[in-house]
DNA sequence: TTGTACGCGTTATCAT
DNA sequence: ATGATAACGCGTACAA
């Protein structure tokens, strides 16, 4: 079966071509019979548009480039792919999912440009850019919107989360619930993109700093990257073992990721912690297995972040500027059962 | 900007444009010193392909479509996403998801063929067609796979698991550890497309009458759709308490999904069932939720799937056959804590 | 309202 | 080994 074109569906209704085109894209001029007929013998050959020759034709491309720093089916990566999904498809647009997990990668994808003329836009997910870097986003004719980056440097939009309200609401609860001494501890970031985890590291220590917290009883357990282990039992392994060697040891602990926080309290108990009797822990992001072991930990909504990210870069598309380019967002502190008083 | 395109680097590099195509692409029969020219030349001016231009000229899109008949920040096709991700995109190719949810959006999905010049090929992940449907696709020009299909039938090369091996396994257990009254709880589907449920309802009502259980005391929780019930918490009310209301009640049930099961477990024990001690419940995927809450559940592995099928589509878009386009995979039964002897 | 003709950026065929 | 030239399928001024 050889690809039916617009050029058979015009011989097939005895019109031209560009009454075809016209008559499938609704414009206006042109009979609404001829469009009906037009309609139908498209219809029955099974006619769709090669967007290959539309994009080609009118330089729109109809795609927007969704880029990540770590893997798709990650809980944070993949409510973004739904949620660009959700508006950007009604809207008449694909979208192309691609991942970097190191800056040389960064640099090779931004210097070979394959965004511009290839897609109408782009969403950056999870990656703060250097200067260099920017200036290479800037200089793209596409608008470029940036979710859950540190600055909004670069961007023509963008979405992200105060990450130090975040930290506020938690290091205040634990705070409020009489601990001294805390600490935060980070995760083994997937690829060599470090920003992210250093990023609410600073802001748990900021907030310690803004509520009192005494300097030398504030820890922060880093963990480097996931290829320095051997597994992530490994990495768990050595974040309870620093935890556990800590002097004074913390009572209470924020976590990175819920991904890394439930197995954490596993460890922890496998020698002997009593969560929240000896440890209090809390967690960031909310996702499901936070809620089914019941962790407390700090709610973030990805899938709202990324459809409001999609809205943006839609109306970016269409040479108009969001009424609010720069969003921040605010988390919430969901409280269960993994925190406590602090015990004497 | 304007985009840089071939010619320019043609100018440029002073050779002719066909000269920078096959300099660039690697073909043969151009002379080593004037393709490290063109190539340098292409760096200095960022060039990159339009790929579009490529397609029309070529035929080939290098671009592979997923379709899915749930969102894609699901368990199940997130993996599915990257686990194509990986093998795609080394080999140049772009991915493009897409959903539907409705057999009716499935129909003018398939109606409009959307694919055919606008893809190299499809992976059709967790969907089951009727006949008129894998009509349409045989007409396809471009390869298609199924994944976690029912049948292979209309697709070129297939990826399923053996929904009988893993119900064999799971009831197995269970009469092992002298149950006689068991049953299955479907979950509410997303969309209309009841099959995957009935599917493993089926898979498990034949595991039972092997393994010579009572057809009266093998029960079958059906919940119908999603949209049926206001909120998830309302179908979890209503399987707890089909389960609770029948007689005699079973004491242990096979769940269609860990992301059913945990929270249907949580309900459960809201009303004083203990588990495993009043009743074993088995779940299905191995989630990394089924792994926090250490449940015993049915493991598959849908990155490892993709990986496969994407292999398969590669091959096939290369004019290959695969070694062996249809592919089962067994399941593996992880024996974890919700599962005990049968009390008296 | 409809048709004609050209251009979009690349590949492929045919010369040279 | 390199260069002209004709497609590829559609959009869009412009003409009718």
């Amino acid at each position: 079966m050889a690809r039916i074109t617009l050029h058979d569906v015009a011989m097939e209704a005895g019109v031209s071509d560009s009454t075809v085109s016209r008559a499938l894209r609704g414009l206006d001029k042109v009979d609404e019979g001829t469009r009906e007929k037009v309609k139908d013998v498209a219809k029955k050959l099974r006619f769709s548009f090669s967007r290959n020759a539309s994009s080609l034709a009118s330089g729109k491309t109809m795609r927007v480039a969704l880029l990540f720093s770590d893997a798709l089916n990650t809980w944070f990566d993949s409510s973004v792919l739904q949620g660009a999904y959700e508006v950007l498809s009604p809207a008449g647009y694909d979208i192309i999912p691609s991942t970097v997990s190191t800056h040389q990668q960064l640099d090779s994808f931004l210097d070979r440009l394959p965004f511009d003329g290839n897609v109408d836009g782009v969403i950056v997910s999870s990656i703060n850019l250097d200067e260099k870097q920017t200036g290479i986003l800037k200089k793209l004719t596409i608008p470029v919107v940036g979710l859950d980056s540190r600055t909004i440097d670069g961007f023509d939009a963008s979405v992200l989360l105060d990450d130090d309200k975040a930290m506020d609401d938690a290091v205040g609860l634990l705070k409020n619930l009489g601990h001294s001494r805390i600490a935060f501890v980070g995760w083994p970031v997937p690829g060599d993109f470090r920003f992210s985890t250093m990023l609410r590291a600073e802001a748990f220590v900021r907030a310690a700093k803004r509520l009192g917290f005494d300097d030398k009883l504030v820890g922060h357990v880093e963990l480097g990257k996931m290829s320095d282990y051997r597994t992530l039992d490994d990495a768990l392994s050595v974040a309870a073992a620093q935890l556990l060697a800590s002097v004074p040891r913390p009572t209470a602990v924020c976590v990175e990721a819920d991904a890394f926080a439930v197995p954490l309290m596993a460890e922890l108990k496998r020698f002997g912690v009593r969560i929240p009797e000896d440890m209090s822990v809390i967690g960031f992001d909310d996702t499901d297995v936070a809620a089914a072991v019941n962790m407390t930990t700090v709610h973030q909504n990805p899938l709202g972040m990324s459809r409001l990210a999609a809205r943006k870069i839609l109306t970016l598309m269409q040479d108009e500027t969001p009424d609010d380019p720069h969003s921040v967002l605010k988390p919430m502190l969901m409280l269960r059962q993994t925190t406590g008083p602090a015990r004497e």
